[in-house]
DNA sequence: CTGTAATCATTCGGGCTCGCACGATAGGGT
DNA sequence: ACCCTATCGTGCGAGCCCGAATGATTACAG
């Protein structure tokens, strides 16, 4: 499967910008999370993005939802669901009240594969290196550098609360 | 300029694999980097890849060094340093001991746009809302998860020493 | 009921990134 | 000298990603 290693990944590392240290670290952690990923997705033969958009249809979505969802642009959900049609994991569904949407939804399978990926996105998650107590000490100046900085904490990347589990 | 915000940046918002609101979090800080960077980039007429080649080209290098800098391969450096030469803000020299490699370095032009963009990521740098016992904390957090996880530390994003300041 | 504005998905053009496969050169061993 | 291997940069193909523009449809105003 020749490990894809995700793709159009993060083109940037930034300076300091007085921030001794501090940015290559987070460029770090990201990374080692994309990589799981990445390597998840490859196990169960998809790119990231793919997998992405996969994880992110337990319930179907039109374009635009699922876009958010994704947290990318309509034409990448174009793209991407074009190659998951291709491979039978997802069809696109006529939507009932609007004529202009389609609703994007899993098929039998896609929904396994889905399951497959779920399995293998729960072994050896990074970041075990945290006890409960750094974890929350860690998500709590996370959210103060946030929120004290740009906009109110991320509204960009969609925390909505915790409902992040493993599922 | 249009803002080109990044290019191709960062396809993955993946699951949360047992950290509830860390993953999101960090994929947030992160964010706020790349746009930071990406802005800075784009006032100075250069897109975030651009800009991270004449970044780190303060010193000439060869074709593989570059991209060891830059954290990207081989073929992306070529294919970002041929835009720059294109534009004048670079140029590629022989190397005279070996007559393989190629020396990039940045020509007046390119110096000055490096300048500008060094002036312009000083401004409002992100994550200005944390203490310095708070970067502390995060660093060491940051460290902690890393190294007890994955390799030593970072490796990959070179975060070698502190050499990173805004210069 | 008709015209205008908003919304949906897509197409198009362009930039970024990688893996693989070259051709050219360098270096080590024989 | 000679070959074998490693390294350097690059071309090619493919995938990811976005902004702007487009055609279809819906929603709203009058």
């Amino acid at each position: 499967m020749t490990e894809r290693e995700t793709g159009g990944r993060r083109g940037v590392v930034p300076q300091g910008a007085g921030l001794p240290g501090l940015t290559p670290l987070l460029y770090a952690a990201t990374a080692r999370l994309d990589a799981h990923f990445a390597a998840s997705a490859a196990a169960t033969g998809l790119t990231s993005a793919q997998a992405n958009a996969v994880y992110e249809l337990a319930e179907p979505a039109g374009m635009r939802e699922l876009g958010r969802r994704m947290c990318c642009e309509p034409p990448n959900v174009t793209f991407v669901v074009d190659r998951l049609e291709e491979r039978g994991l997802v069809r696109r569904a006529p939507l009932p009240g609007d004529r202009r949407a389609k609703q994007v939804l899993l098929t039998e399978e896609g929904h396994a594969v889905r399951a497959a990926l779920l399995e293998r996105l729960a072994v050896e998650p990074p970041l075990r290196g945290l006890s409960d107590a750094d974890r929350r000490t860690l998500r709590t100046l996370l959210a103060r550098a946030l929120d004290a900085d740009g906009g109110p904490a991320e509204a960009a990347y969609a925390v909505t609360s915790d409902a992040r589990q493993p599922e």
